[in-house]
DNA sequence: TAGCTATTTGGCTCATATGCTAAACATGCT
DNA sequence: AGCATGTTTAGCATATGAGCCAAATAGCTA
């Protein structure tokens, strides 16, 4: 089932993922379709374990999905969510620069933290 | 004339200016037309310095524009370069689920920093 | 000039983030 | 079982970030 927390510190943890550039060329590298752990890592020069992190920061914030084969974990790109997410704070900020394919998320609520 | 830096490690102050959810906020406060440094700092529960550091960032990644208006400062949002910023990753990311209204930027390059 | 308001800057503290190496865990193979 | 491969976790060092208060700067008005 999907988790239900989907608007609120949501927003938060995708854009503190998208923070690092690392982690943006992850999910660019992801557009080719998934990757194993491994692969990623001998993509960069920092070390496994710093990408494994990478990759745990990233799968928090729901921007990748992980799943086993054999050895390896193989991680894929959640664009829908990505774009939903990014897309929702646009058209939130500036509404008339952007246009979201699929518009079927909700719409932001009033009530913010501050 | 528009700055040169514009694609290269602009994303980078873009995506660590939205990283915060102050700042994040400030931005959609500003949507409503432009504020006095002040009349901003007067809805959130954190002090003017914070609020004013905030601002610093948000200027450094020229996603707001100040202007002196006798004692005050007043700040405005950069709407299209924030859709453009941020519309530029999102479209190299996950092109199918968006469409940006304005399409006048440069494509990415490919030489990436990493 | 003095005094007032608005805003930024300096200097500090504390928390979080990123990187590393070494070690642990997981899986497959012989 | 024992070993090789792939990946994550532990633990640590250092850098960056956000908050505060006090003090400095900028502009206005008397």
């Amino acid at each position: 089932m999907e988790s239900p927390a989907d608007t609120a510190d949501d927003e938060a943890s995708v854009f503190r993922a998208l923070a690092d550039p690392t982690r943006r060329q992850i999910l660019e590298d992801l557009r080719g379709g998934e990757l194993a752990a491994g692969e990623i890592a001998s993509r960069f020069s920092i070390s496994a374990p710093s990408i494994s992190r990478h990759l745990g920061v990233l799968k928090g914030a729901r921007l990748v999905t992980e799943r086993r084969d054999a050895n390896r974990i193989l991680y894929s790109l959640a664009e829908e969510r990505l774009a939903m997410c990014v897309g929702r704070f646009l058209s939130a900020v500036c509404p008339e620069q952007i246009v979201l394919r699929h518009s079927k998320w909700r719409a932001a609520p009033e009530g913010n933290a501050r």
